[in-house]
DNA sequence: GAGATACGCAACCTTAAAGTTGCATATTAT
DNA sequence: ATAATATGCAACTTTAAGGTTGCGTATCTC
């Protein structure tokens, strides 16, 4: 089989319930608003603005980053870490994909009550 | 302050972890694209397609609704499950949202390299 | 080189998620 | 009325998530 595939086939390739798993949690979801400015920060930069351990906000990037949701770079005694948008991507495709089935099942739904 | 706001906005008032915590597993993604061709289902239905028990599948139900993806009514000795695709659309939103302020940084940081 | 800074790793605790089993109760069918 | 069906409720187990603390190591700074 070919293995020559768009993005958008790619997105829905992907098993999206890890990414909405690692979205699904206030702490992860603040982290990921601070970096989508596309700014670069280090661990401690984000573990300042927030109430937990340095410890705590590394696991919570660990999990980002395992879903591709972030990517780190270390830079001398820091590594830096950055949004990456691709896998939001994915989430959005299958959400469109479901609320697309949706539609349609009312489309259907509609026309055969009207027929 | 007023309290009017239309349905994006009320959308993007939501706090959307909690959806995401939910659409984060796959054996309630499945019973959600199951239940997205506006077809209703009782619990024993549902139950029957996958290999977890019953009760089980009653729990996914109840995480799903408690966050308002499906909505149960009684009928008779069953209760059946319906889709509810309003907490996509804040998903949605959400995504839509984050994309757009890193689309915005890009292009940002795009000028402020070529100025 | 010495001290401060940034991080990684590992152990540990607490709580909740995911799933099972057993039983009670309400409905439907015969 | 009885039997079968569909569900609800509660107890229990297992495993993983979220968080902390302590310590070791690499890296800057002076």
């Amino acid at each position: 089989m070919s293995t020559l595939m768009s993005t958008a086939e790619a997105a829905r390739a992907i098993d999206p319930a890890p990414i909405f798993a690692a979205l699904g949690d206030r702490t992860r979801l603040s982290l990921l608003m601070r970096l989508s400015d596309g700014r670069t920060r280090s661990i401690t930069m984000l573990a300042g603005d927030t109430d937990l351990t340095r410890q705590a906000v590394t696991k919570h990037l660990r999990v980002l980053q395992d879903v591709g949701l972030v990517e780190s770079v270390r830079h001398g005694r820091e590594s830096r870490f950055t949004c990456r948008p691709e896998p939001l991507d994915v989430a959005r495709a299958y959400l469109d994909g479901v609320a697309a089935q949706w539609d349609d099942a009312l489309l259907r739904l509609k026309a055969f009550v009207e027929e």
